[in-house]
DNA sequence: GCTGACATATTGTCCGACAATATGTCAATT
DNA sequence: AATTGACATATTGTCGGACAATATGTCAGC
């Protein structure tokens, strides 16, 4: 009777993939430093014993990603993967699955009140600055619309950003990308709330300066109800897929 | 005197770029369906005027993102991007931002309660039973530290996957990949809490079968600091860099 | 010391080739 | 009729070499 020969299934993975995990453990494990060059392409291609097209394929992988970007427009370089760059291929996941307004607005709902109780006890007087300066724009800019949107886009970032909390920034990174601008966007063109905006920035500023996260956070969800509220005043589809 | 003639900076993006670029906008906007086969890379070769090594670069830059997978390991297939493959290249970005356990568990505080609450009303009957067979099976592996967080992990999971919120499924994949398996294994391996995480747990489920979101967010929230307290009494190392 | 010419290095793109493997076709066999 | 096997075909993975464009380094000349 022949034995039973247990056969793993033996996954073939092609070249370009194995050298590009190899390159990546390097970068992640800290071996290469961010800020380094990587070798060229074709020491690379001698070290690993492919051709340069298999490397170039590998760096192609990492690319997307953002932990490679280019020093020069020739070397690249390791770089710190930068919010923005994730967030997009993110997003691009959400548009692909549909993701709703609503959906996201249930993630803001429990990320934008935290950003804004945690900033309290994290920001600095430059992050500080920076929200007076936008408060500043924002009252100049009230009755534009499109510079409204993108002042209240950036006063949202940089709170975000006060936190100092990159897993918090990653999280969020589609709301700046898909939701702000496509929901808030409508919202302004029908209601043309930037009084009401204005307040309630004021007010989370306020509560951050005077160190109360509770009220920031309170006012940072009052934020987020009001303009649900416009949403659904507006009837601008709420339950239908954020479209790109 | 002569005219001041104002050249914009031209960017000359590589051809695997643009290339690249037109081929995911063309799938997000779903001109090609998830499901589909990408057309071959001589047809795309000669489609886009480019050579196939360009057009395989190109290809490269997607397939990180996830949105391309492999049909039967030749033809490439559109496919939409999974919560995991999404989240891994998150993890890495985050890894190497040194992001520490502290600021994950600030990001759970957020988004692990609210799960809890939306799944109230969004839970099905087959969330709910995938529910109860991972109690079932928590109860039976209470003492064995490697099971008993992966039941926890998987607890958690199924809670947020029963939310049918793909944004909120993407922002917490981090937590699922960097968080748990660190962090609640340092605490399960010290403490041996597996009571204290079956209570938890079953209170929350019990709050979603009732269909009590308040008492779901308010079990989950204890669940989270009872997890903190933890990590604080055997001196684990919160404000660490999480290592991959 | 600065400038400009020149060689060098590196990336972007092209071309052509071949092996391995999945798919389709069709005849032979049971 | 269904299965099998042989064979041609299509497609990807990998190789090797080639050249243009451009950034970098070097060195003479002013």
């Amino acid at each position: 009777m022949p034995k039973n020969i247990n056969f793993d299934k033996l996954s073939h993975q092609p070249a370009y993939r194995v050298v590009s995990e190899k390159i990546r453990n390097a970068i992640v494990s800290g071996e290469i430093k961010t800020g380094e060059l990587l070798p060229t392409e074709t020491t690379l291609a001698e070290q690993f014993g492919v051709t340069r097209s298999t490397i170039r394929e590998a760096i192609r992988l990492l690319e997307h990603g953002g932990m490679l970007g280019r020093a020069d427009r020739k070397r690249l370089v390791v770089t710190l993967p930068q919010t923005d760059t994730v967030g997009r291929s993110v997003s691009s996941a959400l548009l692909m699955h549909r993701v709703t307004y609503e959906e996201l607005w249930q993630v803001a709902m429990g990320l934008e009140p935290l950003a804004s109780k945690l900033a309290c006890s994290t920001a600095t007087a430059k992050d500080k600055q920076r929200l007076t300066a936008n408060l500043v724009h924002t009252a100049e800019v009230m009755d534009n619309h499109d510079a409204l949107l993108e002042a209240e886009i950036e006063f949202h970032d940089l709170l975000a950003n006060a936190t100092h909390n990159s897993a918090l920034l990653l999280a969020r990174a589609p709301l700046n990308e898909l939701f702000y601008p496509a929901a808030w966007g409508a919202v302004i063109r029908a209601l043309s709330p930037g009084k009401r905006i204005l307040v309630a920035h004021q007010h989370i500023y306020g509560a951050i300066c005077a160190n109360n996260p509770d009220k920031a956070e309170e006012w940072m969800k009052k934020h987020m109800l009001d303009f649900r509220r416009g949403i659904e005043m507006g009837n601008l589809g709420f339950n239908e897929p954020v479209k790109g």
